[in-house]
DNA sequence: GGATGTTTTCTAAGCGCATAGAAATCTCCG
DNA sequence: CGGAGATTTCTATGCGCTTAGAAAACATCC
């Protein structure tokens, strides 16, 4: 566990040189057999294992995609960090659901599917993300060591984004292309939703719909927000200037909207959420405060993750190809790199409309 | 994208050596402030970016930890590959929970855990598999570019685990201790089966039940296959020899098992199955059969993966910490490394019985 | 001003492997 | 047996960065 034997220790037990040893695993068929086998048995005498960091310093490539998420803090348990103890046990009464709330989310299962074409093709995958605990911006670690760049949108400042694009390639996930040299992944946000608001208007005869989104104007949302209001618009009913917001609209904030729509008196038909995340504990804090989901209230929400299954009652959403787009985002890498002269690529993949429970539709 | 510039580069155009560049960015204090900011100035213009490999290779430190999991062959869907195509959609009728069926799985919820210790330490995360397409074992590929790897059982051969564990530490997952030069995180997997048998015998009144497994002898199924044995011994039942199992004992056997049963006429009460991913779909194929479960028999698993609460009847199961069981494992390596001396460690964590449906109990 | 102590910067030597291109060895035939 | 050609092996260098230890620059004080 120390410092382990090199090409030069095995080159020298062998009776070769260090190329041979290289070529021995690099190129066998240019070595004689019988020295192959000598080199072969003198690195498994010597417990030889090759340095990933010197082949792709010599090579340079590493063999690896990288994928840079979202800074997990909101995650952090520090009763549950590694060492010795052991979680908690959940305190009686709370919610079994609760993990499911974190886990797999959107984010996850693009991942999965980067993982998934990354392991078809060969390649393995170096996952990081940001850390505002530590400080320390991993980003440009990871780019040192990859062959290409996964990255979720408004995780890294775009010129970085741009800068490392210089070198290998770098593909960001949902977020329209910017024109730039990057290449993008995206749905078909606008459409998505707007199909799905057409849904409610004309299966549950809802007229007086509201967009509930984060303050944070993420451009996915708003292209969200506009085929909400396409939908209003065609239907020829009142089209809403902007999304209701309370707090930061981060999913904590759902209560807060929940306590200020009652009230305000002013409940709508139906609560078209911005994504799935901010959908469930906006349908919890509804239910807790006895207005009845779907009955009295729809609500819908946006990704489709795996928590919107759970949830009482279903949550009927747009479900993003999320493993689609990890799978095409890995491809495009791959592509990229092996052929330095691609252009960047810029992929919109379809959306499904989910129809469930929340918006009035009958349990899958 | 080509080839980027080097430290020797800018420290050209900063006017300084290639050490004081290196030292602007990994001991900012040792320089002055005029001289750190020409640097950084000439870095920006010239769109720098450190070679993590020279890195890596230059410190015998990579500040990453590996994750090695099982061929995922079974997942390879090349409808979905990367590239132009998008999955076509599924066949009508299919199982709306197939998504989950297969994601997120046992070792997802365990690699997320171990990606949530690295983040918090700081650490990125490379992620790799066995790929038998390929043909190629990423296994050292892998170990040569981290500081420390976790692994889970029977994807690598013992010896090249111990090869691999001189050089940096190695954590195998959910294995118990060979007394060898590994660590080891493991669950109680006896205690568990001891304390979900027990429940089945005195609470439901069950007397004949089943303990299904693969033919493969992974020896946390054995430990399995132990608790459950001791528990009907202790309730004075009569104790099977072995499990019993259909062809391989591969999730697709369920099927079969359930054909064998019901045409042997030998339906016990109960079938306690070696992990949830067999439970299910042998409730499926049951079902299918018109066996009402739990009614005719129960049907219990274990692991706690998220398709045990989407299962209709949800399923009761043994539910590990598999989130702490990779954070564990993870700041065993992390703490591995930084302090060479310390012994394998070996941890065992406890696992919760979870009571749904498919034993008889009220739903959730 | 010069001696002494501090900072700051530089020189030089790796880290472990890949791979041109040269050198050595082997094959095959006339 | 000699030599052309093919095969195998070696020499030499570079990949981009880190970091001792030396050197230079600066600061302080008598």
């Amino acid at each position: 566990m120390v410092k382990g034997p090199t090409v030069y220790d095995v080159a020298e037990l062998a009776g070769v040189s260090i190329a041979t040893v290289s070529f021995t695993f690099r190129q066998p068929h240019r070595v004689r057999q019988s020295t192959r086998e000598a080199v072969l048995a003198a690195a498994q005498a010597l417990n030889y294992l090759p340095s990933g960091n010197a082949r792709g310093l010599a090579r340079g490539r590493t063999g690896a995609l990288g994928i840079y998420s979202f800074d997990f803090y909101f995650l952090d348990d520090p009763a549950s960090a590694g060492g010795a103890g052991t979680r908690a046990a959940a305190p009686a009464g709370s919610d079994p659901n609760a993990d499911y709330r974190v886990f797999p989310l959107y984010v996850d299962e693009v991942q999965r599917g980067v993982a998934l074409e990354c392991w078809r093709r060969g390649y393995t995958l170096m996952v990081g993300g940001g850390n505002r605990t530590t400080g320390r911006t991993a980003i440009a670690d990871i780019a040192g060591q990859v062959d290409g760049l996964a990255v979720f949108p408004r995780t890294v400042p775009v010129e970085v984004l741009s800068l490392i694009s210089r070198r290998i390639p770098v593909v960001e996930l949902s977020e329209p292309s910017h024109d730039d040299s990057l290449h993008h992944v995206t749905v078909d946000n606008a459409a998505g939703m707007h199909a799905l608001t057409t849904h409610l208007i004309t299966a549950h005869g809802l007229r007086d719909l509201q967009f509930a989104a984060p303050r944070d104007p993420w451009s996915d949302f708003q292209l969200r927000f506009r085929g909400f209001q396409a939908a209003l618009a065609e239907a020829g009913l009142p089209v809403p200037e902007r999304p209701v917001t309370e707090g930061d609209g981060a999913p904590q904030s759902a209560e807060a909207l929940a306590a200020a729509l009652l009230a305000g008196g002013r409940l709508p038909d139906g609560i078209v959420c911005a994504h799935d995340e901010y959908a469930l504990p906006l349908i919890d804090a509804l239910l807790r405060r006895g207005v009845d989901v779907p009955g009295r209230v729809a609500v819908t929400g946006f990704d489709g993750i795996v928590a919107g299954r759970l949830q009482r009652p279903q949550l009927t959403t747009v479900r993003q190809p999320m493993e689609q787009m990890g799978r095409t985002a890995a491809a495009i890498l791959i592509d990229g790199f092996e052929d330095r002269t691609l252009p960047p690529q810029s992929r919109q993949l379809p959306v499904e409309v989910v129809l469930r429970e929340s918006c009035g539709c009958p349990p899958a």
